[in-house]
Parts: structure tokens; sequence; C-alpha cells
DNA sequence: TTGATGACCTGAG
DNA sequence: ACTCAGGCCATCA
């Protein structure tokens, strides 16, 4: 059945995947930003990783919300910045003013391992 | 294929 | 502090 003639277009691309794959690893109350994201990509697209965000086929499942910009700054959300800073701040995460307060204290870091 | 877009980053003025 | 310009790379038309 199912002649699968078509290849089943995987609605993702394996670039996002990844993305997701590791937003999905970052803990509570910790955050990341796209620069970092793309560095553990091995790629420096940082706005690909944006936009691999911006797909967002899980808002549920993935914490895109824990994704902000290198600058501090909370960046972008499918439901707005104030539902983000919302979030960041229910993990424990401090904001101030649209913007991370102790950035490099909470940002995490993607391991080889 | 090119060209435009984007939840971005960095540097210079 | 802010604004402008260039760069980076994946995705879509």
């Amino acid at each position: 059945m199912k002649s699968k003639t078509a290849t089943n277009p995987p609605s993702i691309s394996l670039f996002q995947k990844h993305c997701y794959a590791l937003l999905m690893k970052i803990p509570c109350g910790q955050v990341t930003t796209y620069k970092a994201l793309a560095e553990a990509l091995h790629c420096r697209s940082y706005q690909a990783v944006g936009q691999a965000l911006s797909a967002n086929p899980n808002l549920i499942e993935v914490p895109c919300h824990r994704v902000v910009k290198s600058n501090g700054e909370l960046g972008g959300y499918a439901l707005g910045q104030e539902r983000k800073e919302a979030l960041l701040k229910q993990e424990g995460v401090e904001v101030t003013d649209g913007r991370i307060v102790n950035l490099d204290e909470i940002c995490f870091v993607f391991t080889d391992n």
C-alpha cells in the first residue's frame, strides 16, 4: 500500500531537525543563543537557525523560547516577545526590560558528547 | 539557476 | 547609546 512514490516529504529538513534536537537538550533555567546553536551545527548560519525555529513544528516539545540573541535581547518568538520573556522568567531566568541579565551565566554549552 | 527573505552577528561612524 | 552597512547560510518563489 501506499505507493509512497512521492517520498513523503519530511516537512522539515535535516538542519532543522538538528536544531530541535539541540534545543531539547537545553535544561531548564538555561538559555542559548542563535550563534551558539549555529556553532553546534558546524555552520555560521545564525539566521538559518532562527528560520528553523520559525518553522517551529512543535512549539510544545521544543523550548524555542530558550533561544535568545547574542547581544542579550530576547529575539523573536512565534507567540511574541512578551510570551518569551514570561516563559524565561518562569524558568528562572532573570530578564529585565526585555533583556537577559546574566546571559553568560546561564548560557548553555553544547558538548561534543 | 538566480534572487529575495529571515526569531541574526559584527564592525564602523 | 544608536544607526548604517556588510556578511553569513538555509529556505522559498
